[in-house]
DNA sequence: CAGATAGTTCAGACAATACTGAACGTAATG
DNA sequence: CATTACGTTCAGTATTGTCTGAACTATCTG
């Protein structure tokens, strides 16, 4: 691999750890969580606290509470190497799964609280009823939508493992 | 209909406004945003932009944005009324439909994204392709749910309805 | 046209949150 | 046991975003 193609794929790197930050971001997550968890998405192997500190360039403290948060999540797996202080972390097994059964999670507890709202109403206001039952069904139905794609994405994880692709995508090993 | 009734309701119709606010804060929407709209819910009848600042004792700068930002996503509707100045809401026609387009819309966006950083990956590279490739299946697996459960919230509406209303609901001109 | 009433906009106050960096407790190393 | 490297915590700072209220434009009313 030539220079050019080392430096080209350290950009496109580089682009993804960033365009993750602000995804997550955007979904009300701390930027940095969204880094490290995309530096270990494009990086795959096992990987330092030190290092992520280090090649985010954020504060050690910074690292702590998103590698918390995200091992909270399920998402990244903290691991402890025998004969080594730090602390080391990969993908988890099921990062996507993970995640979304704590979305589902959230939208269950939206749904149980419109209910509970709708316990407390009379029959004798059933447009009342009608309408925050409406709502309360967003909630559920949405959870249910989140919780059915769990299993959907447990089927075909991955393209390249057992799928032959015969005309040899793959450089080298 | 007495008068601890009433009041009861007045309770229960204010605890469910400020439920709305927190989850609306939770989704990363101003908390003012889902009061407005729990209002609409609740009382389901046309309100006018005065009476929405005046219940929920905001200013009218931001019933101006809120009602703004939920008019965007189709969660409410501004409605004219002759011979009236003011501006009058009303839950919008599908308002849950119309939220769910919205999500659909942002993941679809972060899987384009995500597999725009996939479209840079050399096939040099599989073991990186195929962890993006799984994070952006992710986003589009989520797209997909999401815009299933359009559909689902379609049928099965509403419960009473069907049911005539007999007592004239629309008061005065 | 003058006066009142509507909704929008925007600068500033305020609150919430993310991030930093130093202090701390812990465990490995020599 | 002293030293070093590590991760966490927390006080302080920076940043972001929400909310208010006054100024503004437009529209209706007499």
């Amino acid at each position: 691999m030539s220079d050019t193609e080392i430096e080209a794929l350290a950009e496109v790197r580089s682009a993804f750890i960033e365009k993750v930050g602000l995804i997550a971001q955007n979904e009300g997550l701390p930027r940095i969580a969204g880094r490290v968890f995309a530096l270990l998405v494009f990086d795959g192997d096992v990987v330092s606290f030190g290092e992520i500190a280090e090649h985010l360039d954020v504060s050690r403290g910074s690292i702590s509470s998103a590698t918390r948060l995200l091992e909270d999540r399920g998402l990244i797996k903290r691991i402890g190497k025998p004969g080594q202080r730090q602390d080391f972390f990969r993908l988890a097994d099921k990062p996507y799964e993970n995640m979304l059964g704590h979305v589902a999670h959230n939208l269950d507890r939206a749904a149980t609280e419109i209910n509970d709202t709708l316990d407390q109403l009379p029959a004798s206001h059933p447009d009342i009823r009608d309408r925050v039952r409406g709502y309360a069904r967003f909630y559920e139905e949405m959870g249910r939508a989140v919780t059915r794609s769990i299993d959907n994405l447990g089927s075909g994880e991955s393209s390249h493992v057992e799928t032959r692709i015969t005309d040899a995508p793959e450089g080298s090993g």
